[in-house]
DNA sequence: TAGCTCGTTGGACAA
DNA sequence: TTTGTCCAACGAGCT
């Protein structure tokens, strides 16, 4: 072993290089730095297509690391336990990480903290996964925001610019520690067959995430505030999974599409208050966990929702056989690709808590099964304003009918072609891939027929009306 | 402290 | 076809 002193940096959520605070200030320590992704049990527990996506990005980076002069080793286990043998093995006297907000994490990484100190080891969080810290915005009166406007005029003018690059080389111990290989973890073994097809939708890693970046701020941006609506565009910034696995920085982001905003670029201002909803769902998450988990509002709980996750209605739900073209389309869409267009995953939740009224939690759990960009905070975020149940929820009149949303974003059926097969004479490639990527139990080819309507958009809006304005649930 | 204003994303209906 | 108004009322946040 070399006199050299080595700093362990955790991964976790963070896989980049560049404006990484932890990776940073251990480089420029001077010791050797070894990377390490530890699979514990906060990854074992994700669903079937964000781990197939932390694979991409686990290869991605280990190039990164190669290519910086580095390695990356990978373990699996308690993360706790993981570290101990690490710093058995190689004398390290330091542990650094970026601070991830999920409530999970927050509670295996203060136990860890607490444990690393108490053995003499020097253990240090970094910022990276917001703009802002949730513990550093306040209200006037010293509380949390619960309104997203305000929270938006708070912010909008405290962003300090600390984005660093990335270092030019890591020096690691020449002693390799025994590693795990990316397969070794199996994490497309969830996958039900789809994962040829997923894959190539995702381009996963840092490069990937910059050059989107900077091609959506070379074109979109100047019509995103009004092309972002439409769901059979490409105008939005295809970010999302980048920035849930911290292939890019919310920092990174904001300042390249800051001077567009100030050179008056409407659609600018739109991406960064979408930027800064993500922020809002981290605050969120962070003062009151039991978002993820719980009726925001206390009362909601008592809403009679059905919980019944195999009701029929709730599997047409998943499997885009509703009969209603914008939620089949938009839930297959997600199912081929990893994603859903923004305006499909309200128009699909109104539909599964308000038309179908079942419990938001449910459809929160097939998300996060489904979601290549799945990340805690907005996931429970969405699902709970959609129900009605969170923080500056949409009113419970606000019922979203399928139909007029189609007529209004898609009125020439470009988006429901895509995705629905049945509804054309000359299917596309993109829709008939939905029968390869579901699995064969489904029962449903190509050639099944299209069902009709499972609730009538009228009916389903006036029974939801009821029960919501029903002051007595 | 009390009062005031406002609330990401909608729908139905009337004019 | 487009535009305006109401839907119901509450709580957040500010002054």
């Amino acid at each position: 072993m070399s006199d050299q002193a080595t700093i362990l940096y955790w991964i976790r959520r963070d896989m980049r290089v560049s404006d990484n605070p932890a990776l940073s200030e251990a480089v420029n320590s001077g010791a050797y730095v070894l990377p390490v992704f530890i699979y514990d049990d906060w990854f074992s527990q994700l669903g079937a297509a964000p781990k197939f996506r932390l694979e991409k990005s686990l290869v991605s980076l280990q190039k990164q690391y190669e290519q910086l002069g580095s390695y990356l080793t990978i373990r699996k286990g308690p993360a706790r336990a993981v570290l101990r043998e690490l710093i058995n093995e190689t004398g390290a006297t330091s542990v650094v990480w970026s601070r991830d907000l999920d409530p999970n994490a927050i509670e295996r990484d203060t136990e860890i903290k607490q444990d690393l100190k108490a053995n003499c080891i020097n253990a240090k969080s970094y910022r990276g996964q917001v703009l802002f810290e949730p513990w550093k915005v306040s209200t006037k009166t010293g509380g949390f925001y619960r309104v997203y406007t305000p929270f938006w005029n708070s912010v909008k003018d405290q962003f300090v610019d600390l984005t660093l690059n990335s270092p030019n080389s890591i020096s690691s111990p020449s002693e390799r520690p025994p590693t795990l290989t990316v397969e070794d973890l199996s994490l497309g073994a969830a996958m039900s067959g789809g994962s040829n097809i997923l894959g190539k939708y995702i381009e996963a890693g840092e490069l990937a995430a910059q050059t989107k970046l900077k091609n959506f701020l070379d074109g979109p941006v100047s019509n995103y505030s009004e092309d972002r609506n439409i769901p059979h565009l490409n105008a939005t910034s295809l970010l999302s999974d980048h920035l849930a696995w911290g292939e890019i920085s919310p920092n990174q982001c904001w300042n390249s599409a800051f001077p567009t905003f100030l050179d008056g670029v409407m659609g600018a201002e739109t991406f960064l208050k979408e930027l800064v909803w993500r922020e809002f769902a981290y605050h969120l998450i962070y003062h009151t966990p039991h978002i993820v988990s719980k009726s925001w509002r206390e009362e909601w709980e008592a809403f009679p929702w059905r919980t019944d996750s195999n009701h029929e209605d709730v599997i047409a739900w998943k499997q885009g056989r509703t009969g209603i073209p914008f939620v089949d389309a938009a839930m297959r869409e997600m199912y081929v690709t990893g994603r859903m267009h923004n305006r499909g995953r309200m128009m699909v939740a109104s539909f599964l808590t308000k038309h179908l009224m079942t419990h938001w939690r449910i459809g929160l759990e097939w998300f996060s099964d489904c979601l290549i960009d799945w990340d805690p905070a907005s996931n429970a975020m969405g699902w709970q304003w959609s129900a009605g149940s969170g923080p500056d929820a949409t009113p419970y009149f606000r019922v979203f009918n399928p139909v007029t949303q189609l007529q209004k974003f898609d009125p020439e059926g470009i988006y429901t072609k895509r995705w629905i097969a049945e509804l054309s004479d000359t299917p596309s490639d993109t829709s008939l891939s939905y029968f390869n990527a579901i699995p064969k139990h489904w029962k449903f080819d190509k050639e099944s027929v299209y069902p009709p309507a499972i609730m009538s958009p009228e009916e389903g809006r006036k029974r939801a009306l009821e029960v919501y304005s029903n002051r007595g649930f």
